[in-house]
DNA sequence: TTTTCCTGATTGATCAGTCAATAAAAAACC
DNA sequence: GGTTTTTTATTGACTGATCAATCAGGAAAA
C-alpha cells in the first residue's frame, strides 16, 4: 500500500507552536484549566486546527509533557558528556536540573502540573516514572564508584527528593532556595553522605 | 446589632462532613477536578446545600486545607511538647511530617493539588506560605540551639526541600521511598550537617 | 411565626470536539 | 503544458455535555 505522503509541511511547526503554546499557558494560569481555545490563540491559529493536529486536549498535554522531559534529558547528557569522573559527573546532574532553563518560572509551573495529571493519567504517570527512574539510574552509576550499592541508592534517592522539594518550593514562590544556594545545598549533601559512606576513590572498578 | 441566633447545630457537622468529603474526592481523583456534586453526594447531602453551607466551590477547597494545615499543627505541637532537647524536638516535627496520618495517600494527593491551587489562588497561596513559614521557624528555633544561625537556616531549608520532595515523589507511589526510610533520610541529613557546622552542644542558650 | 435546614428544578456559561466548506498546493492524468 | 483530482491546511459555526450557582418552595424546630 502507501506511497510516502507528499507533505507540505506545516504540521511540525504546528505541533511546536502548539506545545510551547501550552506550556506557556500552563505556566502562567498555574494549572491544567487552559482551554484549547486560549492555546490555539496563543499558537496563532483556531481552536479546530489545534484539533486537526491533536485528537484530543490530553494529548497536546502529553506532547507538552514529553517535550519537556526531553528538553532535561538533552541537557542532562550535555553536562555528563564533558565529565570525566564520578564526582564531575554527579555535580552536572545537579546542574542540569538546578539550571536556568529548568528553573524558569514557567517550567517550574508545567512540571508541578504534570506532577498532578501524573494521579490521573496512566501516560502522564508513566512519563513521570521514566524521568525518576533515569534519574536514579544516573545518579546511581556514578555513586556505585564511589560508595556501596545501598549507600547509593539512599544518597540517590535524598538528592532526587531535595530537588523535586527545591522545584515544588520555587513553584511556590516565597522562601525556596534561589539557583547558587540550592545547588549548594544539594552539593553538599552529597559530599556528606559520600564522605560518610567511607569513600573508597579507587577507580578499580 | 443581633441577638445570638438559636442553632439547630446541624451546621458544624455538615461542615465537617463536606471538608472531609472534598479531602477524599480530591485525593481519590488526583485533582481539583471535582464537582460539588460529587462532594455533596459523598457527605451525605445535595448539592444545593453544600452550597447554602460554602457561598463557592473555591470556598470549600480552602476550608479542605485548612483542616489539613490545622492537622497537621496539632501534630507538631503534639510531637514537640513531649521533647525535651533541640535534638529530640528536630525528630519530633521530622516525624510528625512523615507521619502514618499524613502520608496517608488521599492526604498527599490533596497536598500536591493544594500547591498547585497555591499558583492561581492568592488565599491558598497565604495558607501554604504559612505552614512554610511556621515549619521553618520551628526548626531555626532548634536548630539555632545547635549551630550558627546561617547554618541553621540552610540546614532549615534542606530538611525542608528534602521532606517536600519525599512527599511529591510518594505521590508518584513509584520508586518513592517509605515511611521509615524517609525518617531515616532525613536523620541523616540532620545529623550530617548539624555535625559538619561544629554541633557545640552546650545548653548555654 | 421566625429561623434554620433542606431539596428538586432551573439557568447560564463554558468548552471539547465535530463538521461542512474553502483554498491552495501537489500529483496524476491526458 | 494544461486540466483534473487528491491531499493538506484552515476556519467559522455548531452541538452536546457538564456544572457552579440560584431560587422558589417546603418542613421541622424554637
Amino acid at each position: 500500500m502507501g506511497n510516502e505522503l507528499p507533505k507540505v509541511g506545516q504540521e511540525p511547526a504546528r505541533r511546536a507552536a502548539l506545545v510551547s503554546a501550552t506550556i506557556s499557558e500552563i505556566g502562567q494560569a498555574g494549572s491544567l484549566d487552559v482551554t484549547v481555545g486560549q492555546i490555539a490563540k496563543r499558537a496563532g491559529m483556531s481552536p479546530a486546527l489545534a484539533h486537526y493536529y491533536f485528537a484530543t486536549k490530553d494529548a497536546i498535554f502529553l506532547a507538552a509533557m514529553r517535550h519537556i522531559l526531553t528538553e532535561f534529558g538533552l541537557l542532562v547528557r550535555a553536562g555528563t558528556a564533558r565529565a570525566r569522573t564520578p564526582s564531575e559527573r554527579l555535580n552536572a546532574i545537579i546542574d542540569a536540573s538546578l539550571s536556568s532553563e529548568q528553573f524558569a518560572d514557567e517550567i517550574v509551573a508545567a512540571w508541578l502540573v504534570f506532577y498532578v495529571q501524573a494521579q490521573r493519567s496512566p501516560e502522564a504517570a508513566r512519563l513521570l516514572r521514566v524521568y525518576a527512574r533515569r534519574l536514579h539510574s544516573n545518579l546511581m552509576h556514578s555513586l556505585t564508584a564511589l560508595v556501596s550499592r545501598s549507600h547509593a541508592h539512599s544518597i540517590a534517592e535524598g538528592m532526587a527528593s531535595m530537588i523535586d522539594g527545591i522545584y515544588i518550593r520555587h513553584a511556590l514562590q516565597d522562601s525556596a532556595p534561589d539557583r547558587p544556594r540550592a545547588r549548594a545545598l544539594v552539593r553538599d549533601y552529597l559530599r556528606l553522605t559520600v564522605a560518610e559512606a567511607g569513600a573508597r576513590l579507587d577507580p578499580t572498578h
